[in-house]
DNA sequence: TGCAGGATACTGCACTCTGCAGTATCCTGC
DNA sequence: GCAGGATACTGCAGAGTGCAGTATCCTGCA
């Protein structure tokens, strides 16, 4: 059971809204989870069969033409496995993005260089938000796939749009600021401005600590 | 050369600021490049080893008592081959928390387990904002490490604020609505306000989209 | 009727990275 | 004199990725 990832409690939670087959699972993976718990479609195959071996799923294989699909189905010690695992502490959150490293060493390149790693995190983060608004569209007009789980996916439509608007916001400010106000990437004196912001940045930083109101999330904004 | 990674590349970037050992270096990813280039010590060992196979670092020896410790210094090829991987195009960001995906799975656990998901968020991002806020402090008062990065480090540190005060407020936000609006985690039925939240998801991305003062980034706020 | 192109349905392989355990020395304070 | 933390690494099993490769099925168009 140790063999057991959280990955593959993933796999075996989308199976307890209904069956898939592990071409389906790689696509809805691709267009739910991804947007914090990414995984390669490659190892959306590995998943089940181990689910399978484990008990926690059965495999029935479709006969389609030449071609066959093999369906899994939760277990009834798949669910038990899966509600023990809910009550299991997380591992934090992560965040990667290899444009905010090469930003960190923009003094050994250009300015445009540093102008493209920016601009590319805005890019992915539009990719991302087109997808979310489609389904979030989807549910608001009562149109969306399991109905019956729309108050869990208000909660993670909220984080999607969060984690989205977070990336467009933060690179549109460094995009303008760049842009505008500097002039070098190799020393300070190429963005004059910049010991003010850390000062700015500590005033939001203990204005947030100290004043509740100004740090909540309204519905609208 | 290709089988340099962007982990390589941050560690040679950090070469070109100054000489680290490769304890060193494993504690500086740890403090700074963590927010966006989470990598396990184990890694940061193999990696000026690369570097200097190489030829973009050299290895110096230095005699500590019975214990050696080895000190890493960039070479000019090293300067070179890091100028060329910041024009090169960045792969996508990519966000993960394991607390979410269980969140997602929450119809097939307690209210007690989601809450709890909900708070590890908050509770790591929370010791993500406490170590921030020292860095940024620092350099608010003008005692910050590599005070010739300022620039940069304004642009990052702004970043991991944003970020932290993204997960924060997700987390306060989901943590206050599931205890004061849910009865239960299985049907839509023990949320009553899902369908509306979502209509309210689609203004506030559709306000963002079409006027831009509603989406600026303040410095304070 | 034929054929292109996209969707479906996977597998093998080399490689990166992680987490854990293990080894050992040095230094500071009590 | 000794505990405990910091320094300084290595080995290994396993998770996950990216790419290439192999096929079949289905739809639209010429």
């Amino acid at each position: 059971m140790r063999d057991l990832s959280s990955t593959s409690f993933g796999i075996l939670g989308l199976l307890a809204v209904r069956p898939w087959s592990a071409y389906e699972l790689s696509k809805q993976v691709k267009r739910s989870l991804a947007y914090y718990w990414p995984r390669a479609e490659r190892g959306i195959y590995d998943e089940p069969k181990k689910l399978v071996a484990h008990g926690l799923a059965t495999a029935t294989t479709e006969a389609n033409g030449d071609r066959t699909r093999t369906v899994y189905t939760i277990t009834r010690r798949g669910r038990a496995a899966l509600r023990h695992w809910l009550r299991e502490p997380s591992a934090p959150p992560r965040f990667e993005s290899e444009a905010i490293l090469r930003m960190t060493f923009a003094e050994n390149g250009t300015k445009d260089d540093l102008l493209a790693a920016i601009r590319s995190v805005r890019e992915h983060a539009d990719v991302l938000r087109t997808r979310a608004e489609a389904i979030i569209r989807g549910y608001a007009e009562g149109r969306g796939p399991f109905p019956q789980r729309v108050h869990i996916n208000a909660l993670t439509g909220k984080f999607n749009i969060s984690y989205v608007s977070m990336l467009e916001r933060w690179a549109e400010w460094a995009e303008e600021l760049v842009m505008t106000q500097w002039t070098d990437t190799r020393s300070p004196e190429g963005f004059p401005g910049a010991m003010a912001l850390f000062g700015a940045m500590l005033d939001e930083l203990t204005a947030s600590a100290t004043d509740p109101m100004s740090d909540r999330m309204d519905v609208r904004r």
